[in-house]
DNA sequence: GAATATATTCAAGCCCGCTTAACTAGTTAA
DNA sequence: TTAACTAGTTAAGCGGGCTTGAATATATTC
């Protein structure tokens, strides 16, 4: 067993647990927020990547411009998405998260994660902050390789 | 700024790397496969947590047993679910993944975690080991804490 | 064994997100 | 300044997943 094989062994462990134990609580999030698949993704992005236009949120959660333009409307109007004209081009808008928004994607984000911290509650702290240096390592190298 | 603190904020910025970025190739996954975010969801849950009824699994993915039901119903036909009669309780189902289901979201999976590999290959070896430790503690903590 | 409860399925209909196509407005270029 | 192109919105309609309520079959309880 070579490193490189073991190292993606146990990626894609922790990966399917992850997944299995965030899906319900992503489920409920979309129920209480009234929100769909698709715009939480799109708040999820905004959150990462900032501001963008319509067609590019389209492009990048693989929805037609139309559907994004509804799915970001409904989103502008309960107040999570500001959407302003390009000084640039005045054809363009450029979305951001509103402050309601931010705050809503990322309690979105804690409630999913909350498990985690349980769980990492009963280790040592020599433990704990290997799981710090680690996990910043992934964070920083992914931050390197952005879409 | 005590550990704990440290930790938690650490495991948010990982989380909000990874859903950003499984978002869209978990739609995409849908997409190609013609699953819903709920046949997904069961398939998970039969991937990680064995064989299960229908009322079981409808309450864990959050909609009604009917709406679990169909859901199931279209992935019998498809092959990736075996639904056999539970020869205790002759009114219960017990729902199990196909081989060709299990490989299906095995590979969805996979797919979905491609670039984390695609990270880690441009850390030494040392990284990678430290990684190994804290992903196989996190996952061995997150399996005794099971839902 | 009759009544009640449980597991699942069936049927009808609703809701909503998506697509296509048309439309508006602004930009670019000949 | 006209034509072609781009960004976004709007409108109409479709499809599919979801819910409710009834139906079927088996279990349990008295």
């Amino acid at each position: 067993m070579q490193t490189p094989k073991q190292l993606s062994e146990v990626v894609r462990e922790w990966a399917e647990v992850f997944m299995h134990r965030s899906g319900r609580d992503f489920k409920r999030f979309m129920d209480t927020t009234g929100l769909s698949f698709s715009q939480v993704n799109i708040l999820m992005r905004l959150l990462h990547g900032g501001s963008a236009g319509v067609s590019e949120i389209g492009e990048k959660i693989g929805v037609t411009n139309a559907a994004a333009s509804q799915a970001i409307d409904r989103m502008v109007q309960m107040g999570l998405i500001v959407r302003t004209e390009d000084p640039q081009d005045r054809r363009a808008k450029r979305l951001e998260l509103a402050p309601k928004g931010r705050d809503l994607i990322e309690k979105g984000i804690k409630a999913r994660i909350k498990w985690i911290e349980d769980v990492t509650n009963s280790l040592t702290l020599e433990q704990q902050e290997m799981i710090i240096s680690a996990l910043t390592l992934l964070t920083e190298a992914a931050r390197t390789t952005e879409d």
